[in-house]
DNA sequence: CGAACTCATCAAGATTCCGTAAAGACAGCG
DNA sequence: CGCTGTCTTTACGGAATCTTGATGAGTTCG
């Protein structure tokens, strides 16, 4: 779970149940997403990871339950499946499955929301933290640790911030301006000297040869870019 | 999640009930210990740790709900929560103060058995040991006790809940603001000299060289971490 | 070739942050 | 009432970090 609202992924293809959910959770002070079909799910549990999964058990193009199987080759991610099927083979089997918590509909939405809860609290700090890895280097975001073939490198807290951007924007330019404006503020945006005295300490402690840079990449005129040697 | 049969205690103060439950966890494959009052669970819970607790809700010397509020405090362990009361104001209580399903009575046997696979999956790994080993040093959150090379050490009520939050997080990095809320209160975030002064105690109790400190790192500008030093 | 520009590096200040000690405040207890 | 243990508050020296200025190398372009 981040810092920011935790983020769910309702899955059912009853636009009017979505919309009640979104509604619920969204003044419950969650960012929801929504998908109707196992397609869709799949393709944005893919590339843009939720903290929670809603899901209906029914849905045109193929079970729920095969949704959870699916997620469970890869990921812990919390999994709350709703049903108007109170069957209770249907539950067992869902459970199984890989979700962790069955409510039937029509639910108590208090209820829901306490179970959602649960849900969340248990995954928190389960599974590793996400960690950038770029060629020899190991950035982990939440721990503000970097590790050049495993080994710890200290980073004071601008040079962290200055790396964490270039790393969340991926081996793309950054311009000057914005690394200004996201480490030092947005008044910030014409002292491109600061820039290249603190990039000059992140290349001393993590270059192999800094003054022949590999992984930070200077674009002159416009800004830098970290990339991965290897790639 | 051991190797051998997971040790599920249950917690009931009907005997019928726990004969019945005995019974049907016995023939899915667990070991299976029982309590029938708050008191004694929490002397089982302490002494022996089990992989899981099946808890009623409604006890002869205290509430169900203080028994989760009790361990969670120190446990992560994973607690289903079985009572007659299907009122949704009384789930939410119980979910809220730490429980991880509630199951209303009567119940399916099926169901609850898959239940309780659910929420076994999801905690392996995640001991339900009420002590933390860090080096040297262990702290066992229970009884609020921490030694050194089996010496006990003594600490302050503040002392302990910064070390216990440290230790929570297992060698990451917490940051001042962080440590604060959780010791102080959320309003109390911007006092960081609180930090220093009773970090220094910690570290002069518990380091072997206070001014050279192994354990209790500090981030410049950030937080401190609890690091193992042999690791 | 030289001027203008950008960048890298180095070396001080300047500032913020941390560790330590010590003294005052406060509650619990005999 | 005095004692004890704990927490808060203050003060200061030193460490870590950031800023600032100076210098030289490389590049572009007239």
């Amino acid at each position: 779970m981040s810092a920011t609202a935790p983020r769910v992924l309702v899955v059912d293809d009853e636009p009017q149940i979505v919309r009640g959910l979104k509604i619920l959770l969204r003044s419950a002070g969650y960012a929801v997403e929504a998908a109707e079909t196992k397609a869709d799910a799949l393709v944005e549990l893919v590339s843009r990871p939720p903290d929670a999964l809603v899901l209906d058990l029914v849905l045109p193009d193929g079970g729920g339950v095969e949704i959870c199987e699916e997620v469970r080759r890869w990921s812990r991610l919390p999994i709350l499946v709703l049903s108007a099927v109170g069957d209770e083979r249907e539950k067992v089997r869902a459970l199984d499955a890989g979700a962790d918590d069955y409510v039937t509909k029509p639910f108590g939405t208090d209820e829901l929301l306490a179970r959602l809860r649960a849900l969340l609290r248990r995954s928190v700090d389960v599974g590793g933290s996400p960690e950038l890895k770029i060629g020899e280097l190991v950035i982990d975001l939440s721990d503000r640790l970097v590790t050049r073939n495993g080994k710890p490198v200290h980073l004071t807290p601008i040079e962290f911030d200055l790396l964490r951007v270039l790393a969340q924007h991926q081996g793309r330019l950054v311009t000057q301006r914005q690394l200004l404006r996201e480490v030092w503020g947005p008044e910030y945006g014409d002292e491109t000297h600061y820039l290249r005295v603190h990039v000059a300490h992140i290349r001393a402690k993590l270059e192999p040869d800094p003054s022949r840079p590999r992984y930070v990449i200077t674009e002159p005129g416009v800004g830098y870019r970290l990339r991965d040697p290897a790639a």
